[in-house]
RNA sequence: GCGGGUGUAGCUCAGUGGUAGAGCGCCACGUUGCCAACGUGGCUGUCGUGGGUUCAAGUCCCAUCACCCGCUCCA
């Protein structure tokens, strides 16, 4: 599938439009359009309904270890500062970027190293990206080459102390950069931050400073007391939260793939230690499942264990669930999906401070005067188990989705082209449950009382379904405008339905049509979105 | 961030320094009895944006923004 004709389908037909795009767009920012808004809606209400309103905590699910509970929670996006410090994103999420002006290249500050070289009465800081050995051959080789000296004269060029880091530099204009072939070009570090940062107050200053959410997860775990001690869960249980996340990635890209401003879908998990392997594998299956139900095909979806080394560092076990997306080249898929066992790192860095991997254990994290380096709130989160008497940090499995690329992935999946009678059609097969428009109503022609006829069953099925009338154009073209943007049904007054209050019934994917009498088309749609 | 490409009507795209175009779509009226029918009429443009060169710029130059491709980087 061409990912353009998808983009401008999109475009045509009102999904996705570019944010403020008659100022020329803004970098990785989108609007959902009148369909756009349905289709995402519809997403995300599947969602709240299979994981939360609808689940049945008195049975347990397909492959669960026993019951659970869910509850969902809506959140602000703007925190406390400290939330993102404990979280570790503050810290993560913080770089500073040297630029060079010569090579227009741009470095992490802290990844740059270099050593100081005198040669011809001139003292220069050799910089390389590499360490170790490779540094050490490299900062030679620049040096010679700055000092216009052969390999012979390595000798005339003095070395001052071993390579390090370019953070241990103040004096810039002395600095040969790792691409550069004059000193002097990189600038000094600037702050270079993946969180958005904001003001808190009219009148605030540095200290008022706050920033917007870069996940969802973080508000469900600093209210995962209030949660426990308001609503009567008992573990395992979990909380739910849809919502609006911002990262300023450094390349947006892939229509809405990767996006500055983007909406998760986030569950977090909390069991017992001893069964969270259980749990971890229960999320896993469940949550691939939910794609596969709704239409994503297996063989363009899969579920992907990371390796050991690619683990985050409170991570004892994440799994991605990514597709196979058209504008990726063969045989790679991008995320739709974490599921990750998060440990009880999370709840214990909101009890205890930031946390680190020390060996194989979780350590706070100190600072150059010993004390925690970013202070925790102090607060007791552990469970209680009354029955057991036992009381201890929950585990957590956390199934963290992203609604804009699932929403991709099932557009994506829809699409298809394919040859009528010499005619290409274009049609969304969306899952009924989330395509934007569940029925089409139509008068076959505007004449002996089919108009009004359709009018009133539009009106009645209004009622209870996204319905749309159309009395514009012939049939035929109707029917394609609405398989274009996916509408399953399309319902038909014709002359017969004068006679005997039937309509014609016809199916986007099929083509077929059959009859079925007006009072009947309710109950129809009803089993239609069931399915 | 780097390199390459693209930017003209809602969409797809023509356009040689000299009057802004086509197809599709959309709207209205008529016609029309089931898969993008037909007729008539109509709407649609800061030629991405800002400068410059020129008597004259959609066209040439510079800058900038956005999108696509390839690197690079990254949750």
């Amino acid at each position: 599938m061409d990912m353009d004709k998808l983009v401008s389908l999109c475009k045509r037909r009102g999904f996705l439009f570019q944010s403020s795009e008659i100022y020329g767009g803004l970098n990785g920012f989108w609007d959902y359009g009148p369909l756009g808004v349905e289709l995402k809606r519809n997403i995300k209400e599947a969602w709240w309904q299979d994981m939360i309103s609808g689940h049945n905590e008195l049975l347990i699910s397909n492959g669960a270890p026993c019951e659970h509970q869910m509850v969902g929670i809506d959140c602000s996006i703007i925190m406390h500062p400290q939330v993102w410090k404990c979280s570790g994103h503050y810290d993560l999420f913080h770089d500073f970027m040297v630029d060079c002006k010569e090579s227009k290249k741009r470095y992490r500050h802290d990844q740059v190293r270099g050593r100081w070289a005198l040669a011809k009465e001139q003292r220069v800081f050799i910089a390389t990206q590499s360490g170790g050995d490779e540094g050490l051959q490299e900062t030679e080789q620049k040096a010679l080459k700055f000092f216009n000296l052969r390999a012979k004269s390595l000798e005339e060029i003095s070395w001052d102390g071993p390579l390090v880091s370019l953070i241990t530099i103040t004096d810039f204009d002395k600095v040969l950069g790792p691409d550069a072939k004059a000193i002097g070009t990189l600038t000094p570090p600037r702050e270079f931050n993946l969180m958005f940062k904001t003001i808190v107050g009219a009148m605030g200053g540095e200290e008022s400073s706050a920033f917007l959410r870069p996940e969802t997860a973080q508000g469900i775990f600093v209210n995962f007391k209030n949660v426990v001690d308001s609503t009567r869960v008992k573990i395992p249980f979990g909380i739910a939260q849809i919502g609006k996340s911002f990262r300023n990635e450094i390349t947006p890209r892939n229509f809405t793939f990767r996006s500055r401003e983007f909406e998760q879908m986030e569950i977090e998990f909390f069991c017992h230690p001893s069964q969270s392997p259980e749990w971890y594998k229960y999320w896993r299956d469940r949550r691939y499942k939910w794609y596969t139900d709704l239409g994503l095909s297996s063989s363009r979806l899969q579920l992907r264990d990371h390796d050991k080394d690619e683990l985050s560092h409170y991570s004892c076990g994440t799994a991605d669930i990514e597709y196979a997306f058209p504008f990726l080249p063969p045989g790679e898929f991008g995320e739709l999906e974490g599921i990750a066992h998060r440990g009880d790192f999370d709840l214990k860095s909101h009890m205890e401070g930031k946390l680190v991997r020390s060996g194989d254990e979780l350590v706070v994290e100190l600072g150059e005067d010993g004390k925690p380096k970013h202070r925790g709130s102090g607060k007791d989160l552990r469970y209680f188990n009354d029955q057991t008497r036992e009381r201890f940090i929950p585990h957590v499995i956390e199934p963290s989705a992203g609604a804009d690329r699932g929403t991709l992935a099932f557009l994506c999946e829809a699409y298809f082209e394919e040859e009528i009678e010499g005619e290409t059609r274009v049609v969304l097969r969306l899952n009924p449950r989330i395509a934007p428009v569940k029925a089409a109503i139509f008068p076959l022609v505007n004449k002996d009382g089919m108009p009004e006829k359709a009018k009133a069953i539009y009106g009645d099925l209004k009622k209870e379904f996204a319905v749309y009338f159309d009395d514009g154009g012939a049939i035929g073209r109707r029917y394609r405008r609405q398989d274009e943007i996916g509408t399953p049904i399309c319902i038909t007054v014709d002359g017969q339905t004068n006679q005997d209050d039937t309509v014609t019934w016809r199916d986007r994917d099929t083509l077929q049509q059959k009859r079925i009498p007006i009072q009947g088309l309710k109950e129809e749609l009803r089993n239609l979105l069931k399915s």
